[in-house]
DNA sequence: TCATGGTTCAAACGTTCGTTTAAATCATAT
DNA sequence: ATATGATTTAAACGAACGTTTGAACCATGA
């Protein structure tokens, strides 16, 4: 009914409602009909706007990604800056990789919890062109930590470092994704749905103990590269 | 080529091209026709021998599962006669529920890395029929092991357990999943490709200890919400 | 030998998928 | 008011989906 309206809003109607029903029954499972049905619009206005599904699936997470990412990036830069070439703590690593992350679930304005689960099942996803887009979408950021992380940790092997970036990782999207398949055993997922934006907060001091517990944990010792003897069960690999 | 084929082995033909399949390409991503193509069966197989895709997804987990899940039950109550009624470490309790698991990737006749994949995948698909029925597969292995941690950590919070154990769930859905949408940027997930049924011990090594180091990490400490204290053995069984 | 019941087969079923088309509609500037 | 380019609309496209059908096949026991 006013000016602001004349810039049509149909884009954002789709984005929003792709994002949710992404989110409630993944790629596959989503189609066209259900997206443009939920967001009332026409069903040929996704590939006018966008060109295709898989266009708009990458276009759900830029609009989300890019200020995330860029958050990380402006945080990490700060606390480097601000700890004067000293290494940064591997907490405060973590506190603004993963921070930034759960500040989404508290914000709608930023995707919120809905976002934020659709980021965790995605990561799992295993479609080539999600995947090849992620890696993108990542590369830079997921460096810059990196190279924190040897820096914080400078006695533990890269290699270690990098897969317990991963372990965190998947753990943190395991959490986020939160109705995940043993949920109805588990019984501790409602607060999630039902808190609402707290559900960050509350994730956080969940799960931020747990991670830096894992970071810290003794490094696995290997016997060469053969198998090692001091196992003390009596199990035998055939 | 004599009498065993006179069972027809057209089920485990589609059984194990399934199981690559779904977990290369997804549930929703891999159609019948992909299915019975591998497989070098007729299209009708599936419906005649399974009933529908639904169900035969169920079997593909169902024929895996079962042998999981009683290994789990069976070792838990040998390490528990065993320990003569004193709660048994975590650490034991961790190498059960987990080197079980890593077992069948060592052991082709059980699945392979090809199941783990699968299982650490599909443990976050969204589709309705597929969360129950993990739920139902579940329930008795994880509520045993629940059961044996509240034991084996009387001073930590049930609720925290339970968040722990769903978070170690997830460290090792992500680490055994594998083909993440980071690897590329991460790059350290070729081993467990090529590395074949040793994949089980790297991933048992690198995971475990950080699995214990999470578990046993310090409580974080709530501004005083609901705080429901821990008792330990009135709670009630359900 | 033939009847039988389990299994395989090619073909088709109706539905839904993502995408495309061309006309209708709208907003805006001249 | 009219022309113009952007957007929306209804309808249809061919392809692929999961499933069903009915006849052909085949091993086995009477």
């Amino acid at each position: 009914m006013s000016e602001t309206k004349t810039q049509s809003d149909t884009r954002e109607r789709i984005l929003d409602a792709a994002e949710r029903l992404f989110m409630e029954s993944g790629y596959e499972g989503t189609s066209m009909r259900m997206i443009t049905g939920a967001a009332e619009v026409n069903l040929a206005a996704v590939n006018y706007h966008f060109g295709s599904k898989e266009a708009l699936l990458r276009e759900v997470f830029r609009r989300r990604l890019a200020w995330l990412n860029r958050e990380r990036l402006r945080l990490l830069d700060d606390l480097e800056a601000q700890a004067k070439g000293e290494p940064l703590k591997p907490s405060v690593i973590l506190e603004a990789f993963f921070g930034t992350l759960l500040q989404m679930g508290s914000d709608e304005s930023l995707g919120g919890m809905t976002f934020l689960r659709l980021l965790g099942r995605t990561l799992t996803e295993p479609a080539d062109f999600i995947r090849t887009f992620f890696a993108g979408e990542y590369a830079e950021v997921v460096e810059r930590y990196k190279r924190a992380l040897f820096r914080a940790l400078p006695d533990v092997p890269h290699e270690e470092i990098i897969w317990r970036f991963h372990l965190m990782l998947g753990a943190m999207s395991y959490a986020i994704a939160g109705t995940d398949a043993l949920q109805v055993v588990t019984g501790c997922e409602l607060d999630l749905n039902n808190e609402g934006p707290r559900a960050a907060e509350l994730l956080s001091a969940r799960v931020m103990p747990f991670l830096l517990g894992g970071l810290r944990a003794p490094l696995p010792q290997f016997a060469a590269s053969q198998e090692q003897q001091n196992k003390t069960e009596s199990h035998k690999a055939a």
